[in-house]
RNA sequence: GUGGCUAUAGUACAACGGUUAGUACAUCGGGUUGUGGUCCCGGUGACGAGGGUUCGAUUCCCUCUAGCCACCCCA
């Protein structure tokens, strides 16, 4: 380098002045066409379930005062305490870019009296959610999740309800997925177990077999030992006490009626012990969606080894979304005692398995129409039945900032048009326009006047 | 936040311690000045950033950044 040219160097400079681009930052995406129409299936999927289990529509803001998270989803938790972007804005505000969905809408209940009205009170939620995490694939730092919440109904049909309707969501983008479904109980039967667990731990050298994670997890959190996937520490675990062998009455008989209903509606379910969620909040059902690997019914040469390692690797990522009950969350945030559970599921890593399975996409592909002038007073003339042929309803498409014809009908093909309207001088003239149809490339010469009636009698016989 | 792998045109990939960094697809133009989907010809376009070793670095080393993977955690 210290002997580079002067030449040289001012080239580089130069180069460094010019070609500075700005480029997105960690973790956040750009969605781009291709990726724009598994978007909308996507959506579309979600929000017409979600009407039709009769949730309505809502939206919050994106950004909210960081304590309305800290309470909620707890201080402690890694989403609020690791993961949250938080700032102070310039009245002194300490602010966060919401981690998750359901405290917002617990707000925004609250806030604006919901209690008042018919209960439940059900939410159609679609938006983006913000975590400081390090991003890999199938997880940004934005990213949107569908949600849904139900207010103010305590039955263990709601429970069911969301599961169904999680579950028809996948099924009907056709992923295959499994439920892992488990219990937390309620404040009090979880603390007993709670105890139990920690009693169980404490039994001579079952510590010191634990990982460092773990170990601090004995302190802090002792539910999570559950889901931790060290070797050891699993080990240490089968002989645990298990949370369902704890629940007191109602809880007991609240998860037995939700297995009831799945069992009832033939959702495949995993009683997963072990299931315990990041989020502060949830009592009773917890429940987790994963996907499952492969195309287990088909394989018949079956290489039990290798499908069994994949299934490892499922349960470990591969969580397409999650939920559960929260029946004292509202009243922790000073709202009225209000029972209530939800969901969410995060749209990329639904795109993401659509994509790997290579699901095919509807074509929507219907006939259109490609309009194509040479010449001013031409494209003039054309400008004018495009909009005359767009409100009569057909469909139609152009390139009027082109003026080759070659161009033109290039487009026209790159679109897939089934017939092009072309339009120049000589046309103009005689009062007639060109036909052509873009598949076989003949083409005809037909009256202007005539055109409606010539497109439909084409398009009409094609119909059948 | 921790660890591993990676970084070359818009995309997918080559090559090289030394003179002009290749190929395919895409893109733009021409062959065909009034006709697309085939073909032919041509153009534009890249060594992620900074530093070090060296006579010379896109190539070797370090740092940063970004991507992927694993962990933590989660969607």
């Amino acid at each position: 380098m210290s002997r580079k040219s002067k030449e040289e160097k001012d080239k580089k400079a130069e180069k460094r002045g010019k070609e500075r681009r700005y480029s997105r930052l960690r973790g956040m995406r750009d969605i781009l066409f291709d990726e724009y129409k598994y978007w909308e299936l996507v959506t579309r999927k979600a929000r017409d379930l979600a009407v039709l289990y009769g949730f309505q529509p809502i939206e919050t803001p994106a950004l909210e005062k960081a304590d309305l998270y800290e309470r909620s989803s707890g201080k402690n938790t890694d989403v609020v305490s690791k993961e949250m972007y938080t700032f102070t804005d310039k009245s002194g505000d300490r602010v966060a870019l919401r981690p998750e969905a359901t405290p917002g809408l617990v707000r925004a209940y609250i806030e604006h009296g919901m209690f008042n009205l018919p209960q439940p009170v059900k939410f159609f939620w679609l938006g983006s959610l913000f975590r400081h995490e390090k991003p890999q694939s199938g997880r940004y730092r934005q990213h949107t999740q569908f949600d849904l919440e139900m207010f103010g109904e305590a039955s263990p049909v709601a429970d069911a309800q969301m599961i169904l309707i999680a579950y028809n969501f996948f099924k009907e983008l056709q992923i295959k997925v499994q439920i892992q479904i488990n219990s937390l109980g309620c404040k009090e039967c979880r603390a007993d177990y709670i105890n139990k667990l920690i009693e169980f731990y404490k039994e001579r050298g079952k510590r010191a077999k634990l990982c460092i994670d773990c170990k601090k997890r004995f302190a802090t959190n002792p539910l999570r030992l559950l889901d931790c996937k060290e070797e050891e520490c699993a080990k240490v675990r089968e002989e645990a006490p298990q949370i369902v062998d704890f629940l007191c009455n109602d809880c007991r008989d609240h998860l037995i009626k939700v297995l009831e209903y799945l069992d009832e509606l033939d959702i495949p379910y995993n009683l997963n012990p072990f299931l315990v969620r990041g989020l502060d909040y949830y009592n009773r059902t917890v429940f987790e969606v994963t996907a499952v690997e492969g195309d287990e019914e088909e394989s018949e040469d079956g290489a039990p080894e290798k499908k069994k390692e994949t299934e490892e690797k499922d349960k470990r990522q591969a969580s397409l979304g999650g939920g559960g009950r929260y029946d004292r969350l509202v009243e922790a945030m000073g709202g009225r005692p209000t029972p209530a559970c939800g969901f969410g599921i995060g749209i990329e890593r639904v795109i993401l398995k659509i994509k790997e399975k290579n699901i095919p996409l509807k074509k929507d592909q219907e006939d259109f129409i490609f309009l194509a002038q040479l010449g001013e007073q031409a494209k003039r003339k054309m400008f004018i039945l495009f909009e005359e042929m767009r409100k009569a309803g057909y469909r139609v498409r152009q390139a009027f900032t082109k003026d080759s014809l070659k161009v033109q009908l290039e487009e026209a093909n790159r679109l897939g048009a089934k017939y092009s309207l072309i339009l120049g001088q000589k046309e103009l003239i005689d009062g007639t326009i060109i036909i052509r149809d873009m598949e076989s490339g003949t083409q005809e010469m037909i009256d202007y006047k005539k055109i409606g009636a010539e497109l439909n009698r084409r398009l009409e016989s094609k119909d059948e």
